[in-house]
DNA sequence: GACTGTATGTCAGGATGCTGACGTGGAGCA
DNA sequence: TGCTCCACGTCAGCATCCTGACATACAGTC
């Protein structure tokens, strides 16, 4: 059987990086008056749905590993956006909580992020929305399929 | 108005950011037994498409810096996957250009990713990959209405 | 009770990509 | 000619995230 090569205007895969780029720039942008970045805002959002988790399973919503998660929870906590017991009640794991101020900023972030969003579908028309998310899982579940390492 | 918060389950954002890490992870797993990294092999599929394009033209193709492309460049020359003259013909750009060697590996990972791309694609209605390409198209459109900076 | 497997937190080191700044070469214009 | 503007290459410093390794805590089995 003959492979085929990539041909690069038309591959599906570029055309996700490109989105992909272009969503992360513009996120920057519009939190960066928050000084929030990308994976502090995605870890606010994870911790505002699902309270009380812990740093490890916080890491695998956000696609980091568990060192990197660490690094930027200290850099929530220092700033007092959330708070961690100093022992953990069972097992190994701190679970974490917004606090007041965490609360807070998370929820300017997630208007600002939501504007940017409203910002990137303004171009498609509404009924392709759904199915555009719908596409998407479709590769995302193709290419997960012999399993995830480390997840 | 009343402006809405993000909604995890619904986002696209998240969707296409998932979409982008599998598909990064795909490939970094198909490129590894080339020794390839992604960034190189999109640096050598640019490089096979447009041959002696300067390592600033080929960094914005590829979404990097200059600087980085710079050293992603030196690992390739070290490897001897292309070639740039000593000294600028014209201006102060090098024109880069893939050797023998590199247009060899090229052939070998561009059949290999390509492989990776009908696997995620797989999972998806044949007649459905034409209008995700354009949604995603769209969304970039609307994203970089105001203009790249150092684009 | 002892052992194994799994999950969590943590430390050390390195790879990668970025921002900022500088010098140089060419194009455009008065 | 002289000046300005822009693009390219390059150096230095920094941020982010990774891999690898280790100790600890719980659940399961024997």
């Amino acid at each position: 059987m003959e492979q085929e090569r990539v041909e690069v205007e038309s591959s599906i895969g570029l055309a996700i990086k490109q989105a992909s780029v272009a969503l992360r720039g513009a996120m920057e942008a519009a939190l960066r008056p928050l000084a929030l970045t990308v994976s502090q805002y995605a870890c606010l959002e994870q911790l505002g749905q699902r309270p009380g988790i812990s740093a490890s399973e916080l890491a695998r919503s956000v696609f980091v590993t568990r060192q990197s998660m660490q690094t930027l929870l200290q850099g929530l906590l220092d700033r007092g956006l959330l708070t961690r017991p100093d022992s953990p009640p069972a097992g190994r794991a701190l679970p974490a909580e917004l606090t007041e101020a965490g609360a807070a900023l998370l929820d300017q972030a997630s208007r600002v992020v939501a504007q940017v969003e409203r910002r990137m579908l303004a171009g498609l028309p509404s009924g392709h929305l759904d199915r555009l998310r719908a596409d998407l899982a479709a590769c995302v579940a193709a290419l997960v399929d012999p399993g995830v390492p480390d997840a």
